[in-house]
Parts: structure tokens; sequence; C-alpha cells
DNA sequence: TGTACATCAGTGAACGCGCGTTCACTGATGTAC
DNA sequence: TGTACATCAGTGAACGCGCGTTCACTGATGTAC
């Protein structure tokens, strides 16, 4: 039953997708191999002829995963004004649609237990953390100049903490609170700049506190 | 071997507090009922004298969790400058200390988990949010005004993705750094509001950008 | 206050089950001549 | 280009193991008189 090089390749990538599918449905530890393989269209046997663990298939997994989510974000059609290409990935992101999809952030699906994983499973969790941050601070750059990495790391952990939460509130009003009261606050958030600017009228990011 | 009613609450509290320990280093699916009732110093048999199911277990441990954190925040010393307390529970939240620490925020230990959990899992859990961003909005209820709660809500997002991922990263220098720059963003905009207030001079929040 | 008995916290073995992983086997593919 | 054979993707059963949960049993506690 050998298969050729190109079925091979596109069995494995098969089994990826069907992981990162599973494991944005049911989490790492609530996935089996059985039933993953069984939805790549295979038996259980056949996995350790393209993985050599499980935790192999979690980090590869986690890497499509952002993969795809970066493409999605990337595509968006920017909104209109400063940090237009910034805010339409924030709504994206945060929007009803992402919550209740199949796929999606691993961040917001299992972050917690990538957190827990092995060196291999956090690396890739780092790795397609800081992918993620590129993209947002390169969409701050315009903006938020030398503080963009930061309002970037901000966002994203805002993001997953927002759209995990959001899930486990299904059903309650807090769910699409938080979407919009997250999404708005860090649209808010891109205009500012710690260090001293020009300030402009209206600024929704004017205060009344002063700080130390 | 029956015990007194004393004794009887004392065993539950001991078997709740263990299990806020060990789903906080292991997660829920990670923890075994086995080994959780040897941690409260028992055997397996006794545990459904307590609780009709692990998930009741998972919903009153997690409720634990929130009120040892709140304790614990509630308890730091307040920085001075406006905001002083909110300052000081963002940055109590985001330390090294909380981060490897044996307990902590349940929604940066198993956010995703808690998420997937049944409706009691999950109505402990926004019961617990909900009580933090009561903390959070009271905190920012002087600087941030009819803004403060939307300002706890991306605070308390943001803290528990950096708090996650921060320990996704242990041992690099991203680490550390999401520590630093989600502590020192969230602080800064905590004086922020949307509304047109007056604007103080070298303020931190001033920005080149115009919104729409 | 003392006695008789029902209650029930805790024990430890057992239940069926699914887990990650291994293995002997099959047979089409890729390679060497 | 054709043939012989080594490779290896995939199957399906099996491995030991720990899971959540149940159960008969023990014996101190709480209650009724």
């Amino acid at each position: 039953m050998r298969k050729s090089r190109l079925q091979t390749a596109a069995t494995r990538a098969r089994i990826v997708d069907a992981a990162r599918a599973q494991f944005r449905r049911d989490g790492i530890d609530g996935s089996g191999l059985t039933g993953l393989m069984a939805a790549a269209g295979m038996t259980q046997g056949g996995f350790y002829k393209h993985f050599e663990s499980k935790a192999q298939l979690v980090a590869q997994a986690t890497t499509a995963a952002v993969d795809e989510l970066l493409t999605v974000l990337e595509q968006l059609p920017p909104q209109s004004g400063d940090a237009g290409a910034f805010k339409s990935t924030v709504q994206g992101y945060l929007s009803a649609a992402h919550r209740d999809g199949v796929s999606g952030c691993p961040y917001a699906a299992m972050g917690s237990e990538l957190a827990r994983g092995d060196e291999q499973v956090r690396r890739a969790g780092v790795d397609g953390f800081e992918r993620m941050i590129q993209l947002l601070s390169r969409q701050l750059q315009t903006t938020a100049g030398s503080d963009a990495r930061d309002q970037a790391l901000l966002t994203l952990c805002a993001m997953m903490g927002a759209l995990t939460v959001s899930r486990m509130a299904k059903g309650q009003g807090l769910a699409e609170e938080l979407l919009a009261a997250v999404s708005r606050q860090l649209s808010e958030h891109a205009g500012c700049q710690p260090q001293r600017d020009a300030g402009s009228p209206g600024d929704p990011c004017e205060s009344a506190a002063t700080n130390d």
C-alpha cells in the first residue's frame, strides 16, 4: 500500500489540517489520535509513518493554524483612516465569525495547553506568536512609530483573552460585549504614542490623568 | 469512618485547594482524580462523597482560584499617582512571581479548557471573570469614568493573554518583554478617556492620529 | 445522661473506556540493473 | 524500456496505562428515645 511522494505529502497535510480543526474544537488533551486519523480518512496505525509523536503534530498544527489565520487577516479590506489595516485586523479577529467558526487562532483555542507543552510545542507557539506580532507591528508602524511592537503585544494578548472568554460566555451578554469593547479600546489605543507628539483636537485618547 | 461536620467541610476545602493547585500546574484534562485525591491526603473513592462530578470540582476550584487571586491583588499597596491601585493590580498580575507561582489566575492557567467546559464550569468562569472586572472597574473609576468597565475588560483580557504566552515563552526574552510591555501599555492606557475631557501636557496618550 | 441505631465519610477494588504508541503484515511505488 | 526487488504508506490488532465513576464495606458520628 505504499503511496507516491505526492500522495504521502497530501496525506500528511490532510492529517495536519484535521488536527488543526479538532484541536480548535476539542483542545489538545481532548483530541485522540484515533478520532483524528479517522477525520483524516485513515486508521490510527498510519499516524507514526508521518509524525514522531502527538506533540510533533501539535507543533505543526499550531504553525498551520497561524499560517491560515495570518492569510485571512491579511486579506481583509483595510478600513479608511489612520491605521485602517490594523483596525480591520482587530475587528476581523474579534468577530463573531472567528469566535464561532471551525478554525481560527490557536492561542484563543488552546493557549493554556500550548503553554504546558514540551519544548517543540512551545517553540512553535512562540514562533507563531511572533509572526502575528510582526503583522500587527507593521500595521501600527505608521501611527505608533517606535511603540508599534509594544502596542502589537498588548493587542494580540487582549484579542486572545477576549476571544477565549467570549467563548466561555457563549449565550450571555458578556460574550458580545467583550468583542465590541475590546475591539473599540484597541482601535482607539492604536493612535496613542507614549512620547510627546502633536496632539490633535477631539483625540480619543485625551486624558484627565497625570502620570508619574 | 464517618467524620464530623467540621472535618467533612475541612476535607472538602482541602480537595478544592489541591485541585486549584493541580489545575493551575497541569490543566484540567491533565489532572486525574486519583492523583488529586492523593494530593489532598485521601483515596479516590471518597471523591464522590463531596462532589457530583469532576466538572463540579472544576467549577468550585475556579471560583476558589478567583477568590484567592482577588484577595492577593486587593492587598497590594497602591502606587502613588492617579489610578495607583489599578497600576499595582496590573503589575502584581503581570509579575514573574505570579507567572512562576503555584497558584494564580485560573484564566491564564486553563482559560481555553474552561471555555470548553459544561454549563456549570462556564458559569463559574464567567462569574469569576465578572468579579475581577468589578475590581478593575472600581480601580479605574476615578480616571476612566464611564469608560471604566471597557478599560477593565481590555485590561483583564490582555493580562490573561500576556501571562499565558509568557509561560509559553519561558526562558526566552519574549517572556519578560511581554510582562513589561503589556504592563506599561495598560498603565498608560489607564488615563485615557474616549470622551473629550481636559488634556494635560506631557500626557502619555497624546496622539498624532486622527479618528473617524 | 445513657443507650441503640441510622447515617455517611472514607477505603480500596473494580467497571468499561479511550488514550498514545508499537508491531506484524500488505501491496503499490520507487529504484537498480 | 522491462524486470526484480527493496522501500515504505497504510491497516488493524494489540500493548500497558490512567481516566472518571461505581460499589460493597467499615466504623465513627449524629440522632432519637
